[in-house]
DNA sequence: ACCTGTTATGTTATCTTATTACATGATTTG
DNA sequence: CAAATCATGTAATAAGATAACATAACAGGT
């Protein structure tokens, strides 16, 4: 089993970065921002992804093909997560709700469908915006 | 306004290819199916799609990049569309629900998020798998 | 210490997905 | 008919992701 609290130094680098905003990120332009640091390869910065993308600590936003750092302190259950993108300003806000998680499942269970994966994202304007 | 019922030529080509399954497709490979019928380039492809999906005649599936013809004969309200696709066989199930729609609209209120478009894409296994 | 299996890393090339830029043709509308 | 709009065609390129292969680091058991 990983050890969550165990990170090598791609993978930190990765999340740091990633941490320090509320905007998602591509891969490339955490390739970009980290070539100070030594990285040069995308494939650097996506198996970093996949082991936090595992891990629960960093998401990826289907629907933009970005990636953000995890915003819940102990994200433990993951079930269902939904994801408001703003269109205008990039801000990603994160919400982890019951209400959908049971909604979602009831539809699933009407047609046998064995979920091990979810993906909500909502896109439209913030609260600011 | 455009008129739903009025396609071109590329736009009915991509449509009729989409509809013939319930597998998804990429544009790369509606490109491929569409070369016998004088398509040549991936921007042919993607101004039907785009065309297509504006309309509700077909979905994008961000989670794997790929399109797919809506399932639904009059796919009025597209307020909540979940997505079930299926990791073993590729086949793809859309349901309507307005228990998910009503749970993601709450969601949304209580960070005053104007929502205008939604996502909702489950992976996992069919009840045939 | 030594072998062995596993995990992380590095590097290059390549593949897939999507868009930009620019030119042409068709259709509608005042 | 002229102007505007919409569809099309073509080439080039950008952006996102993976394959293939080689090397290094490290843990466990003997």
């Amino acid at each position: 089993m990983t050890d969550v609290s165990d990170l090598t130094r791609n993978q930190t680098l990765v999340l740091d970065k990633l941490s320090k905003t509320d905007q998602p990120m591509s891969a490339y332009t955490l390739l970009d921002e980290l070539r100070g640091d030594g990285l040069k390869a995308p494939l650097q910065i996506y198996r970093a992804l996949d082991k936090l993308v595992a891990q629960g600590r960093v998401h990826r936003l289907e629907s933009i093909s970005a990636f953000v750092a995890c915003q819940h302190p102990d994200c433990a259950s993951h079930a269902a997560t939904v994801f408001m993108i703003c269109e205008k300003c990039g801000k990603v806000s994160e919400r982890a709700d019951s209400g959908v998680a049971v909604a979602l499942s009831a539809v699933a269970r009407t047609e046998s469908f064995a979920v091990s994966r979810t993906s909500i994202e909502l896109r439209g304007a913030c609260n600011k915006c």
